[in-house]
DNA sequence: TACTAGCAGCGTACACTGTACGATGAAGAA
DNA sequence: TTCTTCATCGTACAGTGTACGCTGCTAGTA
């Protein structure tokens, strides 16, 4: 078959690989990756559920190739700017990748493979530093801490039930506070009732841990 | 019932909440989470299947008690030491506890009611920043910085096939370096390739990051 | 044209899941 | 005794992933 007809077919009612694993990472988003069985996301798709075979091995591996086309919408580190403002770039834009699709973060867990665009990443990442001067063993730690943080704060976010300074304030004084009996959590209590009082907004906590870590891993840098 | 009749109850043979959770954590520890089903947890507890629901409401409640006795295993900020060394032991055993039970972390995502052993250990980490001198909102700051470091490392390290030096080289030599072709992706082999010469021990990468944080976070302390 | 091979699609079936419902039997109270 | 309460569990049902094998279409060959 042609390259031709192959995009004939991905783009016209035929099933193809592509087809599938897109739907099923819209169907993901949409009901969550527990609402994602292989009958429902066939009817989906207008086909039979065992037709899915044809095209992907086994559910394991269609949420691997879930996994690997959200990776693909994270930005590459661009090669352009200076070393901070390109893993700036690529960590805003994971953050917000994995803030559409909540369910990617803990499937990353248990999926032992890093498939190819995680790969790219990794790639573009390392030579963002290595060109910035960062010598291999400070690279490899700087690519951690990134790492670590990204996913770690996607982690914590898609669990909270708010993201604007309203809904924080909301969720505060309505669900937290009454919730801590004051004996037992004076600090938690102290700090709700200020960081509401403050007007606290939750959508620029990642960029300020991201900028103290790009700040600290500058003197690691060796001199070119 | 009195307490020392669910004491009895707990330490025989009868169920009770504690015993099945417990006993859930062993069998997820073992088989992974997605070898737990209530008929094998059942069957592990000398019980009928529908039994368990006697202590539990839903599987759902069933792993949020389980979150929760993970969070217990971490151990609480101690509170007589310097603020960097309590946030590291508090971090260090985190991570431990995480490794022993890697399921834990991706059933995070997707439950968003903070059990109380989460709540007990936010109000201690809160109370050690704030007598440490942070403000309120650099103490919340520092909070989702180490909280995210601290699972997002675990959540990286839960799927690479490798803790020790031996296991890096090997993996390196005979699958990642293989893998990878030199032209497409020339720095992650360049930085395999050096790894494995200087002996690259993982089981130190953690503490690395840990302690930047750490130092990065001390000049946001205001004068006590 | 007729025959064939390969292949996309899918119907059925099986072992397994979470859990609603109601039965069973034991223990204690009246 | 009878009645209530409660832990335990058997059965049943809808829904899951997927092995197996049947269709019918298309391309190629003779």
């Amino acid at each position: 078959m042609s390259a031709r007809e192959q995009d004939q077919v991905a783009s016209d009612a035929g099933l193809s690989k592509q087809r599938v694993v897109v739907e099923a990472v819209r169907l993901a988003d949409r009901e969550g990756v527990d609402g994602l069985s292989m009958r429902r996301l066939a009817g989906a798709l207008g086909a039979g559920a065992m037709s899915l075979y044809h095209y992907v091995a086994s559910k394991e591996e269609l949420l691997d190739a879930m996994v690997d086309i959200v990776f693909e919408e994270i930005e590459l580190a661009p090669e352009e700017t200076d070393w901070q403002s390109a893993m700036r770039r690529r960590a805003v834009s994971a953050r917000q990748v994995l803030a559409r699709h909540p369910w990617a973060i803990g499937l990353m867990e248990s999926r032992t493979s890093a498939g190819p665009a995680n790969l790219r990443h990794h790639e573009a990442v390392t030579a963002c530093l290595r060109r910035a001067g960062f010598p291999i063993l400070m690279a490899t730690h700087a690519n951690w801490l990134l790492d670590s943080y990204v996913y770690g704060f996607a982690l914590q976010a898609a669990n909270l039930p708010f993201d604007t300074t309203d809904e924080f304030a909301d969720m505060a004084e309505n669900v937290f506070l009454p919730q801590l009996p004051p004996d037992e959590f004076p600090y938690l209590n102290e700090s709700a009732a200020a960081l509401v009082a403050a007007g606290y907004d939750p959508a620029e906590e990642f960029i300020f841990g991201l900028d103290l870590v790009l700040a600290a891993l500058e003197p690691l840098r060796a001199p070119a």
